[in-house]
RNA sequence: GGCGCGAUAGCUCAGCUGGUUAGAGCGUGCGAUUCAUAAUCGCAAGGUCGCGAGUUCAAGUCUCGCUCGCGCUACCA
């Protein structure tokens, strides 16, 4: 057993609110372990934070027509408060825009850099010098060298196929501004990770690394090895470290041709576990450096399954080279969850977001912790469903596990005055856990000892599904006690038996109380206080009575007085249901609750342009008469377009937001003299005009019904 | 296109290194019961383990091919 664990929780992206899939792939399962850690009294630090950097952040501002900061403010806001409503208890929720994160991954840097961990490549690259940036060769146009097509892109030429790097292009021009690119030389760091792949190769495998068994693989998901070994297999390749970017941590300043450089968020979130320990440390008075050095320290990521290669293979071998750092014991990535059947989706807001969870559910934060659980994307994918939602409510939590504290605790204030009877401990009963059994006080006790390591062992093992299953257990096992000894009829002639029954039904209920801490944290301090107990501290809690029973004493002790039944868990009804699954896909997009009133970002105008630049346009009505997927390709449909005087063939980047048959039929408006594009080999003739939200879904803009096609839109 | 993971009862999912009648929870049917939020307990029915070959005395479990879903990657906006 190690002596310390490091639990990390995926940096979410601060570009958007949290979703149920973010919280049953990674947050929930982490928030469980490191529940069950503290219980046992491990030592555990459990840091997260907002991964604030990157490009589709600056996309998002530019598109809204804010700043990059003011987004990043708004949603680790909405994050950090999220977090807090749905019970994860990190000890730290960070940031990767603080100045401690910005030192730390500059030190980072620097190590790595010392350390001769890099590739230095200088190339020369095309600069816009009106938009202030470097080039992305696709952003290029220019003449082909081979076949004189004016508008070959900056790595290949769509007519001609030939593969091209943008220098070799005749007339570039910048499709940002327009303007004729300049040449500038530019520096970017590699990481070596061709250096890398041996070890890494090994430590996946075996777990050994540096002659050290670290941990064992057979530990590791199947998916999680699987997808290693597939880029593995693949071969391992240097890897740019840095961007040419505005918004991210600067490469450090004193380093030749750092100048406009940024570090890849790749590098730069994941060092972000690490300044969040470092920020709890100061604000702790702890020393983080164990966490993160000490072979004694268990360091475990939780993360969904696109996450895998960069927690499993380049952030080990960042820290590898940076060389005081420790490995992850285990990475235990989830796979995806499904809503009602299908993808979750942003843009189509096909989500549960829990922060609207949150405002529609007060007080039932558990029940969606507990559904999350169920249906825990472990293995494979799994699906959540609002139907099952509710059945597992009413059937689990409100019949078995509710109903079974309220008919104990109702008991005992009937019969006990709700006092916790004396027993006496040789009397014979019949025990819950088998039909026909005949139990004794003592070896019941044991019996739930025996569930709790059972519990624990399974979390230990990552099987969060499991361990809830073999809570619930201890609940149904309590229900069947009460129902093959019956109190209610045999109260009277056999007081003594009852008392046993009460007494040992009430220790199950006290066992619970801890037992679901992990899984439904609110839910154990409600029955904590119903129980008279005192609430949880999550410091060695479930090892105290761990060792009790193991001991054969009981929790509770005789004349404990108990508190007040209340209802754990309520009925949820149809109607509740019904207007959540109305909610879903629903035309409105997930409005961020915002710190501020929320205000809808629109794009800034674009420059002024002459009627004769309008002119030039020729838009016409038309209308889509076939529709099919292009092969081989994810965004393109292929399209035949009525125009009424002819039939053209247009590709449109539409094919994840329509299927080839809902836009049979459809009216459109079509730029009809945009100069045709070949694209996967066949030319696309024309434009189909798409409205496009913030969120980035499209709806056609069309004529009235019955318009007919080919007539100009002016 | 390349690679990875998944496909098991009506639903959601377990099945480790191949071995007697394939499991759980929920739902369904029947019975018992009333302390409890019409809750609980017992019993039962339900599966040619995605499709097709193969290896083996023996395959849900191994090999190959195929189909579908998801992810990574390439390509494409």
């Amino acid at each position: 057993m190690k002596k310390r664990y490091l639990v990390t929780a995926a940096l979410p992206y601060a570009n958007g609110p949290l979703h149920i899939g973010h919280l049953a792939g990674a947050y929930l399962p982490a928030d469980i372990y490191v529940r069950y850690l503290r219980l046992m009294g491990r030592d555990v630090v459990f840091v997260c934070g907002s991964d604030e950097h990157g490009a589709a952040i600056t996309v998002k501002a530019r598109k809204e027509g804010t700043t990059p900061q003011a987004i990043v403010d708004q949603y680790h806001t909405v994050l950090k408060d999220t977090f807090e409503k749905i019970g994860i208890g990190f000890d730290i929720y960070h940031r990767t825009s603080a100045p401690i994160h910005h030192q730390t991954s500059q030190d980072f840097f620097r190590k790595l850099l010392d350390k001769g961990a890099f590739l230095e490549e200088t190339t020369e690259q095309y600069f816009d010098e009106i938009a202030g940036q470097f080039l992305a060769d696709r952003y290029i146009v220019g003449t082909c060298p081979v076949c004189a097509n004016p508008e070959a892109y900056g790595d290949q030429c769509e007519k001609c196929g030939s593969a091209l790097s943008p220098t070799d292009l005749i007339n570039p021009k910048s499709m940002l501004s327009g303007s004729v690119p300049v040449k500038r030389p530019t520096k970017h760091w590699f990481l070596r990770l061709d250096q890398h792949e041996a070890w890494l190769r090994e430590w996946i495998n075996t777990g050994v690394a540096d002659g050290k068994k670290l941990h064992n693989p057979a530990d590791w998901k199947n998916h999680v090895l699987g997808q290693c070994n597939s880029w593995l297999d693949q071969g391992l390749q240097p890897r740019a470290m840095t961007r040419d970017l505005d918004w991210g941590v600067d490469v450090p300043q004193e380093i030749p041709g750092s100048e406009g450089k940024k570090l890849y968020v790749w590098l730069d979130a994941p060092i972000g576990y690490i300044s969040a320990t470092k920020q709890w440390a100061l604000d702790n008075g702890k020393d983080w450096e164990p966490y993160w050095k000490s072979d004694d320290t268990a360091l475990v990521h939780f993360i969904g399954k696109d996450n895998i290669v960069f927690h499993c293979l380049i952030f080990p071998a960042i820290l590898k080279a940076h060389g005081d750092f420790i490995l992850p014991c285990n990475v235990p990535a989830n796979q995806f969850l499904n809503l009602e059947g299908r993808k979750l989706s942003t843009s189509k807001n096909w989500a549960v977001w829990v922060h609207e969870y949150c405002a529609d559910f007060p007080g039932q934060e558990d029940v969606l912790r507990y559904n999350m659980i169920k249906k825990m994307p472990e293995q494979s994918d799994s699906e959540f469903t609002w139907k099952g939602f509710q059945e597992t409510n009413n059937n689990e939590l409100v019949n078995n596990l509710a109903n079974f504290v309220n008919r104990v605790l109702v008991l005992s204030h009937k019969y006990y005055a709700g006092i916790v009877p004396a027993i006496d401990h040789d009397q014979d009963f019949k025990s819950g856990w088998e039909t026909d059994k005949t139990g004794s006080y003592d070896q019941e006790l044991s019996l739930l000892y025996g569930k709790l390591r059972e519990m624990g062992t399974e979390i230990e093992r990552f099987n969060f599904r499991e361990a809830l299953r073999v809570v619930m257990e201890i609940s149904s096992a309590g229900n069947a006690l009460l129902q093959f000894n019956e109190p209610w009829k045999t109260v009277k002639d056999e007081p003594e038996m009852v008392k046993v029954v009460l007494n040992l039904a009430l220790q199950y209920v006290a066992v619970l109380s801890v037992a679901i801490r992990p899984f439904l944290p609110f839910s154990a301090d409600r029955l904590r206080k119903m129980l008279n107990l005192g609430l949880l501290r999550d410091k060695g809690d479930l090892l105290a009575i761990l060792n009790e029973l193991v001991e054969g004493n009981p929790i509770m002790l005789p004349n404990h007085a108990l508190g007040q039944s209340e209802h754990l868990f309520s009925r949820i009804s149809d109607e509740v249901i019904e207007a959540q699954i109305a909610k879903l896909g629903a035309s409105e997009p997930a409005s961020a609750p915002a710190a501020e009133p929320t205000e809808i970002q629109y794009a800034p105008m674009k420059e002024t342009i002459q009627f004769d630049d309008f002119a030039k346009m020729d838009i016409r009505t038309g209308k889509i008469l076939t529709a099919e997927k292009m092969e081989k390709s994810k965004k393109l449909l292929k399209l035949s377009v009525d125009l009424g005087f002819e039939t053209r063939t247009i590709l449109s980047g539409i094919a994840e937001h329509f299927s080839p048959e809902e836009v049979v039929g459809k009216q459109v408006v079509v730029l009809a003299n945009l100069a045709p594009r070949p694209m996967m080999g066949v030319e696309s003739q024309g434009m189909i005009l798409m409205a496009e939200n913030e969120q980035g879904a499209l709806s056609f803009v069309s004529p009235a019904d019955g318009w007919p096609s080919g007539f100009g839109v002016r």
